[in-house]
DNA sequence: CATGAATGAGAGTTCATTCAT
DNA sequence: AATGAATGAACTCTCATTCAT
């Protein structure tokens, strides 16, 4: 087992399930891209879903990773949320990673549908991941809620769910444009600096602004 | 030609595809589920991309004629967008439709990979159709923006993708509410207030608060 | 569901297990064998392993049947045990029926290997169809026994696989013989006059003759 | 070429190819029972035809040289036949032999198939030794038929047939007894007892005993 | 117009065999 | 001499698609 070369592996399967999807890809496209022969990519992984549960477990395990040490600095709700999208943001850096966002969009609602029985206990540690993911995040809003500092007129399993997908589909649009040259209309700091506004203007508590109004009557 | 039974072949597809996404379907599944023979199934259509690419394009057609009509009754971009919102909503009423949207999420992606000859006409139209359902966001935003009513801080494209990205993830998820009894969370009235929330809060350009409570204060 | 059409894939498939063995023997010779095409064997039979399990299951329950008929009408074991063997023997009177012989010889062992739950209920079948067979022959035997016609010196559990054993490998010779143009030095009429040889020699009670040997010496 | 080494790997693949059979015994568990490696196994066997064909050919040359010496100590034909019994049953007292029995039954037949170039003087002579096998039987039937001791009504080969088939098939059963812990209703003893009695009954000639009843009337 | 039996290309996977170390 | 990582040919099986009826 070099596990040098199961990364290897895994990026190749990577880019391949990011430009085709998960069924168009084949494990021949795979292999090619990797750069070893059908053999040693069997010997390294169980199966084709075993390589994709591989890739999205890592990239959960990553990403919570990476979250874990900024809420842990985090001093407060707004900064901790800030250093989780930054997180998803630092992404876009290395090359590799949009796909894996890309593939761990499409593969997730897939996951439940595998039900080789070696492979479950694989699955089940996705799920404890993205669990984990979805409950940070949900921490964080919560707290921010309860310290009066985040919108509290809204469910906070929506707000999570807007915040989480804004930033999905907004990566996603950047691997078109980084990937497929397509042109959609904004770059990577266009990006930032929306989805920072999301969180100060939608997710943080404005203060009341009609009492303004009234002043400028009078 | 019977356009009825054309039109339950795609609803039976439409089911299908939702619950299983587009590659682990069969065609004998939908053969199954529409009630027909896989003869009249292929007399209708030409092959399983021109289905999904059937019910891609209904899809979009429907969401920007309903579009349309919203947008020529609306006074102002506010009320427009609101329009457009309700537009996807309305989709939840529907059994039929919450699949329809699963089903849009998963095949938009994928739609380039089809290389079908005799599909690239569709496949214009769908297309053309994605490119005016965007125009319609985009415009309203941005005509939004310079009537001075809208956050001109961000990027439209980013905006829309934001605004979009956020219906189509809460949206998926009520499909997993109602379809597959998952517990999400939320329901469509937190849904609802939560995403107009989202335009009332981050589209609309907010008066300036800060340096107002500091007049009051003097 | 076509029946002739099944049973003629199951005929392909005996000549081609005969020839080559179950494992040598590919699906696709299979199905040229057979005429039709890989798609349609398919659809008759879950895997390669339902075709030998089918085979197998068929032909014992076609012996089962004959023996079954022989035993009602025969009326001592003597006749009965003679009924099954030309049971056996005429298997070589239709050309179809000595590779089965040779398939179930070679199978049968290898019964026990198959784990795919969809067979075991087919699988739980071939236990039952070869335990009945094996118990016809005891029940023969032990009712000999226990009516002083067969010899009791011996185990009968051995003395059937003595005889069922003697069976198989003379009508394996004769598979090669027919089959593989080899010259085993026996035909199946000196085949038929040695087992019948054996049950009245070796199965049957001898009168003591050495006693009487030695009084007309006396 | 240490020689000592070679027959740690047959002994390995022996018990492997008894327990699996041929073609689902992989060559990993060979190389993983044996203790080595794959490529010391290879360095010793030019294929896995070879490891089978050297296992074959092993026994049948030790079962040769059983009889060889048992024959030349032998004064009459019954003992002579005897004593090959003797040498077939001995195999039952070394654990290891069994497994050979087993695998030598599954791969006699399948010898025939192997068409590598450079194998077909080693299967050149498991055909000679195999002869030999069944011409010493022949020879010591056919002796004893000439020397008025054995039964003349039956085919020499059908003799030789039942003879060794009922050998085969009884030391069969025993390997599942031993080693896959199956009851199969008798143990080394009753076959000794049987197999000794199917030469006495059925190979030997029997005195006539009409005479007895005429020696009792007088 | 309607059927579904029949097709076969192409997918995932295994494992005997090789060869650089 | 000894290793085992690496190879890829060949297998089983699936399922979109066709077409005789």
């Amino acid at each position: 087992m070099n596990e040098e070369k199961q990364l290897r592996v895994l990026s190749a399967a990577t880019q391949v399930f990011a430009a085709k999807g998960y069924h168009k890809a084949t494990i021949s496209e795979i292999v090619a891209a990797s750069g070893f022969s059908t053999g040693l990519v069997y010997s390294y992984f169980l199966n084709k879903d075993d390589i994709i549960l591989s890739i999205v477990l890592g990239f959960l395990r990553k990403l919570n990773g990476l979250n874990q040490s900024i809420i842990e600095k985090a001093s407060d709700p707004m900064e901790a949320l800030l250093g989780v999208l930054d997180n998803f943001l630092s992404l876009c850096d290395e090359k590799e990673e949009l796909p894996l966002m890309k593939v761990l969009n499409e593969s997730l609602p897939q996951v439940a549908a595998i039900d080789n029985k070696k492979l479950q206990a694989k699955r089940a540690e996705i799920y404890t991941e993205n669990a984990a993911l979805l409950r940070t995040i949900d921490d964080i809003i919560i707290g921010g809620q309860k310290a009066g500092l985040f919108e509290t007129a809204f469910n906070p399993s929506v707000m999570r769910t807007v915040l989480g997908g804004s930033i999905r589909v907004v990566l996603d649009g950047l691997y078109y444009s980084q990937y497929k040259n397509m042109n959609i209309g904004y770059d990577i700091k266009d990006a930032r600096k929306a989805l920072v506004g999301l969180i100060e203007k939608y997710v943080r508590k404005q203060p009341v602004c009609k009492l303004v109004v009234h002043d400028i009557i009078v």
